[in-house]
DNA sequence: AATGAATGAGGATTCATTCAT
DNA sequence: CATGAATGAATCCTCATTCAT
């Protein structure tokens, strides 16, 4: 039994990535369920019995990209640190992930137009983002109390810091940045938070 | 039983009001030319009369939402005041006009991910962001000669104000801000501009 | 008026040779009202004030290219020459008239085509073929009557060289004949002559 | 609702069959998908499942009218009788063949005009033609030499014999023959091989 | 679990024709 | 006579989804 679940893990996983693939390649409205099926080398009809339908596929690749960026932030926020350490950890963590993720990038832009259009996506979006702007502005504060940040909104400093991350990756994904994404978005937050 | 008398500019300008009002309530992929053709006013043919495709409308569309701000910078650049007075203006102008771009709320979430698959249009945007920025860094220059600003890399600080706006726009579309996009952009580049 | 009638009588040629030089690149059906009226240098509108519709250039056309043989062979059929001087000169004739037209061959088998499903054109072409065969089975009569030629059915006779002669261009236009189109008609010609 | 278990061969059979139908009836250009999946039995999708598009179609029409003739003709060169008999075979079999596309003849005219412009059917005939001649002009040669035969040019006889079947069916698809077309074709052939 | 043939609603695009100017 | 914008019916093709095997 185990063997098994692993192997339906396993053929999921693999139709994920072939999605992914296709995605970034074609969009979401371009990609079809044959290119899917292609790429991940199985018939269309295993596709079905695996996700219910293509906007199941899509919503199982959201949950896959948007998924480690709260948990890491959550951790950095527990430490037992100072908190312009905190932020200078929550920098570096977005640096590497950014540099990681360039290769998907293109599906963010993406899933942020599904969600105009997809209730739950939307939600999901929504709560994703608002959970770390909390998570931030509580480090923050943290730090204001502490004395070492003197900003006097700090969920507009998380905002603020949320807002240049994604802008960064936008800009960088028009082909604006000369530096590595990572980079970019390490300097733009060093940037920000000057007036932190 | 449409007038025939409208200039090809006026049809032109009839029928992509048609298209951003269908778009901003279908979307892009769900619009269908017939939707776009009734909101309009015409026919069909009449849409493929003056426009090729319907990516030639979203294009058209596209470029549309992205008219002025140059200009605006441009002109503002070239008064004769300090500086700092220009990044008030300009924080001034980009409020009004990410204000008006509330209206279109849906589709900005849309247009970001169509931009990146479209060629010509990711072209022109990655122009029009050069420019931009090029604008910006130049005022903030100017300002650093004349003493009133102190930020060591003038074109780093242009890069993360236009990387706040956008993802200003970007977060709000998603609903995670509690106030007009237009108040919201304000005062996340009054942040930023702490730093300057 | 003269110099009114003409222009129109040259508006209307001019508009033919457009039509004709577009349908033998495009055929009748993919050949479009557009491509003529580019091609002829005038506009669409012209077109329909000249010819009632698509199918009445074809026809137009069709006339065109359907003059002249039938005049030749009643020509010579009343010359006063022994009958197989004039199947001779039956022959040069065609052999000079589809060298001419090698050109608009093309458009030759579309007609048949365009027969099947018009009535109006299929008598044509029906009338056009019958007169033509049996002009030429008169010639071979009176050739068998003057005791120069032996067959027993001239009708047929005169049905196969037709035959013979479309079907040279035939294969002529699949590329099966290594000489002029004209020359090849008259080979096969003189060879099927040799059974009258 | 169709049975599933058709083989692949099978089902292509079904749709091509069912395309001739509606061909006959309506001609190629207005023979619409819907009319020909509607004649199969089939579902449109299941038509493009089988065939990539509607010309894809037409030219497996075309292809199938000219199953056959050469492996006849390859057997008959293959056997062990006299030359003249061979050719008299040759004329029977076509005179078969030919009768058995009466049935279709509001098609083959139209099928001579876009053989003109389909490239790759145009190519198909072309070699088709080519080998039938060589075939027929390989046996004319040996009944030359067998002393049976007495032409100069045995390629331009094959030639000769070939664009009289073909302009004979050209012909008695206008309805110029008042008999059937196999009689049609046997009594031109006759008629021409008088003079080999 | 997997396959791939079958389905059919859906939509973009074409193009002959009209007609106000 | 000429123009060219406007019309809209017509149709090819796509593609997510189903299901018998």
């Amino acid at each position: 039994m185990a063997a098994r679940k692993e192997s339906k893990q396993t053929r999921q996983t693999q139709i994920l990535d072939a999605a992914m693939e296709v995605f970034v390649h074609l969009g979401f409205s371009k990609a079809r369920m044959d290119d899917i099926a292609a790429e991940a080398g199985v018939s269309k009809g295993s596709l079905y019995w695996h996700f219910k339908s293509k906007d199941d596929i899509i919503s199982a690749v959201l949950y896959r990209l948007f998924q480690g960026g709260l948990g890491e932030l959550r951790q950095i926020k527990a430490m037992d640190i100072p908190a312009d350490e905190k932020l200078q950890r929550v920098v570096q963590r977005l640096a590497i992930d950014v540099q990681a993720m360039q290769r998907w990038q293109p599906l963010m832009a993406e899933f942020y137009a599904v969600a105009m259009r997809h209730g739950s996506v939307q939600q999901y979006l929504r709560r994703y983002y608002r959970e770390y702007i909390e998570l931030l502005s509580a480090v923050i504060d943290e730090g204001r109390d502490a004395g070492i940040f003197h900003t006097d909104d700090a969920v507009q400093a998380a905002f603020t810091m949320t807002a240049a991350v994604e802008g960064t990756i936008l800009l960088a994904a028009l082909g604006l940045s000369d530096e590595g994404w990572g980079q970019q978005v390490e300097n733009t937050l060093l940037h920000v938070m000057q007036g932190i």
